[in-house]
DNA sequence: GGGCTATAGTTGACTACGCAAACAACTCTA
DNA sequence: TAGAGTTGTTTGCGTAGTCAACTATAGCCC
């Protein structure tokens, strides 16, 4: 187990470290979770992932390759595929989440009280592409 | 001139073609500009920019070559050496700032009431690095 | 002094991601 | 229904920035 991530890198060294993916590749798997059927089409996912087109292709590249996710093709529409989440994607973002979401916490718990942290939640839950969920981790103290 | 940012892509772009700066090139000529003597170790910096030390050296090459920037060693520590602004970066920075601070301001008024930008900017102000100081662009409206 | 350990910085190899260009498929309009 | 424009995706190439390994200096303690 890794010391206290106190910055951004850290975090994602630990991600990596523990569960083999990188920032992205878990933001991808979270979103997936959290869209209708598991599944989002690229171009939906890359807005909400602040990435470009190629970004996500070479993103789900990866992702596909582990088996976490699966390429669908559309039906009415043979320009789109879907990013679908796999079983072994569910279980492998449920492993890496309580650790990583655990671990953003506290980095902001370094910084902000816990008023400030929902202020701040508040307002940056306005931004596009934002999920206003609050997500309880289980397994958090 | 491009279309109104609404992604800080778009923002970095917009430094690119104009100013010829990457959005960290743009951010270490920022930081030096508010240091004492217009300088600082690299190390500084690096914390500052949230950056690798190699990171810095890479950035740094880059802003040297252009003038902007000087490698100035310290005499009482021959292991550091300071990020000395220049003339020349100075000036660059003034050329850039005016239009880039606009363009963030009012990429948070796409998102955000002015309350909200005012609470945002006090909460985002106690995070490390941050600098606590109001700098007004005169050319702005 | 000679040997530790810590700190500052650089370099080589690698990776994530952007941009531009290409291509395919869809949707208009005439 | 041919053409034009739009949208979704992929690919080639370039670049910013990471990590790991290294060098050089500093400060410590015997």
């Amino acid at each position: 187990m890794r010391a206290q991530a106190t910055t951004k890198r850290e975090l994602a060294a630990a991600l990596h470290d523990e569960h083999g993916l990188t920032m992205s590749a878990y933001e991808a798997l979270y979103v997936l979770a959290r869209a209708d059927g598991l599944r989002l089409k690229r171009v939906e996912l890359a807005e909400r992932l602040v990435l470009t087109p190629s970004g996500i292709t070479r993103l789900l590249e990866g992702l596909e390759a582990e088996g976490y996710v699966e390429k669908v093709s559309c039906e009415t529409d043979l320009r789109v595929s879907y990013a679908q989440l796999t079983d072994a994607g569910v279980e492998k973002l449920e492993q890496a989440s309580c650790g990583h979401t655990g671990s953003i916490r506290s980095l902001f718990e370094q910084h902000f009280s816990e008023d400030e942290i929902e202020t701040l939640a508040e307002l940056l839950g306005k931004l596009p592409g934002a999920l206003d969920e609050d997500q309880a981790c289980p397994t958090d103290g």
